[in-house]
DNA sequence: CTGAAAGCGCTAACAC
DNA sequence: GTGTTAGCGCTTTCAG
């Protein structure tokens, strides 16, 4: 690989000049400028990132710090990755995939001491973490992908949950549905303090009451075989319910199957909506689910971004709500008659 | 953050010491040793991995190069990423996420040329995959999850596909079917030369052949529509077929669709197949799907691991194919009477 | 507008 | 066993 030196030579200038002509640091005469950026091409210089990392204590290197969750990763998940990546690559910066491990604290405590990294993206927010008080401790620049209880001072990115509740309940009384009953991410899967599982919960409630909907919840079923269970319940204590969101894709199966157990059908019997989940897992039902889909790749370019922003000045906290998007499906339609 | 040499002064001795001590590059007096320990773990002291990788040409970092298939990224994909970054990590490794673009060789010239990563972790590898070419060309130490058509030559992790399809075809012709059936990865979703789609079909061919089943192949679907439609015309041409393997998860939600609608069920009258797809995805169909799970998360972890020990010494070619996990679903069942 | 030189934090000869 | 020293390739004063 050639270094600034040998580009230099080639040029007959000195380094420093060549660091400023591919810089645009400090002025450069045009005609200089044009023989060491036409030396650089001919050596194929790449500026190398280390020397220059060491030097100006900036990498343009982000760590996405990921957990791993017992229940294994969703697409969700990767999207927040892949959109992140995208987003830093546009900007001239590289993503660091860094597992966490039992200690995230320390985990962290590590990565920012290696020098490695200029700023860390956080995900899998909880309402209470302890990572966001050790970066600001630290002074290491942060973003989040989702948020704590109180976020007013940090950066972040995270799903529009009142607007998402406010569409998926305008969906289902637009089309005539008086009752909506909500099934949530079982506590199982995720600790009570995860942001999304409570926001969802609370924003339905207000929803469907500003809309003057029944509305019914509590129910939290983590698999196909609790869904249907759920499902059952449900509909012997709340037998006029007519429209069901539910947040788990192994639930919503259940429901399916609980649906066909009556001899009832989607969406004549029941309007089914999908929440927090993928239109691709949505299109492998039968009949594919109307799905409020999360923008997850939004989520984490949007969290890229601001990190970038915030490495490159200073400024207010960066903050977004993006709403789910719906994506209508074969699962929704009018009320049943009867109820 | 403290430096070598904050170190060294509290320990009174040397940097060159101090870096020796730690890293165990020559021999230290063990009191000198402890000193300079204690005097690291006081300060907090962590290694600048720029200075030691502008010294050293080894940054311990590693790419993985991942592709942005239009079609959206698969769980299996995510599994690669997070099974390398783990293992890098447990080796005290890096993992960089790269997104590919239009031109993944430019791309992987300005990678490598920055000097960051020691080697690149290749997935979404094709039969004629122009990016092992150039990294062979240019001494860029890489491994590939997934293979080339002629793979001897570099290191790779990849599935088993020839043990993949003995053990599907085992499996259902224990339950006594005679008539197997397979859905082949979609054309329009991955290239012709596109590697798992290419050898499953052949294996399929010769497991079902070498067992002396009657076998059926040539169908495609990518879609739930595709799929239904595929499964109709399956049973027209060969009303034989008791059994069928499904690589696509829309095409196997297309194909229970039409077994609904012959009136059939699963598994009395199909034993359904799922291969090459999660496990968490066949849990969302009714019954639950048999499924052959690739191991994508230990070929993930498999390629990180064969690259470092290609980085950290040399050897002969480091190859490893690992069969698909057989998950028993709900989905297989002896064959339907009459047939 | 350009060049010379210091030094980022570390490793690796090379002396002692 | 330990210390001294010369860079790795770059950015950044500071002179000219």
């Amino acid at each position: 690989m050639s270094s600034l030196r040998d580009v230099a030579e080639r040029a007959q200038v000195a380094v420093s000049t060549v660091s400023a002509a591919l810089n645009g640091t400090r002025p450069v005469a045009a005609a200089t400028k044009r023989r060491i950026e036409q030396a650089a091409a001919e050596l194929g210089y790449r500026p190398n990132l280390l020397a220059r990392g060491l030097q100006s204590k900036r990498t343009r290197i982000l760590a996405l710090l990921f957990p791993t969750p017992a229940g294994g990763f969703g697409h969700t998940e990767m999207l927040f990755a892949t959109g992140a990546a995208e987003a830093a690559k546009e900007l001239g910066y590289h993503l660091l995939l860094s597992p966490e491990s039992a200690d995230p604290v320390d985990e962290l405590r590590h990565l920012t001491g290696l020098g490695l990294v200029d700023g860390v993206l956080l995900m899998e927010v909880r309402l209470d973490d302890e990572r966001t008080e050790f970066l600001s401790a630290a002074g290491v620049p942060f973003a989040m992908i989702g948020r704590t209880r109180e976020p007013d001072a940090i950066d972040h990115a995270d799903i529009d949950f009142a607007a998402t509740a406010r569409d998926a309940v305008a969906h289902v009384a637009g089309l005539g549905h008086r009752e909506l009953a909500f099934f949530n991410l079982s506590p199982g899967r995720y600790a009570e303090s995860y942001g999304p599982a409570a926001r969802m919960a609370g924003e339905f409630a207000t929803a469907a009451r500003e809309a003057g909907l029944g509305y019914a919840d509590g129910f939290r079923p983590g698999s196909a075989e609790e869904g249907r269970q759920a499902f059952e319940r449900l509909m012997a204590e709340r037998p006029g319910v007519t429209a069901l969101a539910v947040a788990d894709d192994h639930a919503a199966a259940g429901v399916l199957a609980g649906v066909a157990a009556r001899g009832w059908r989607v969406p004549e019997d029941l309007t089914l909506v999908l929440v927090l989940s993928s239109a691709r897992a949505a299109a492998m039902f039968h009949p594919s689910l109307t799905t409020l889909e999360p923008p997850s790749a939004e989520l984490g370019r949007l969290g890229a971004r601001m990190l970038i922003d915030r490495l490159q000045g200073d400024g207010p906290p960066r903050q977004r709500l993006v709403p789910c998007r719906l994506v209508p499906g074969g699962s929704s339609g009018p009320p049943r008659a009867g109820s």
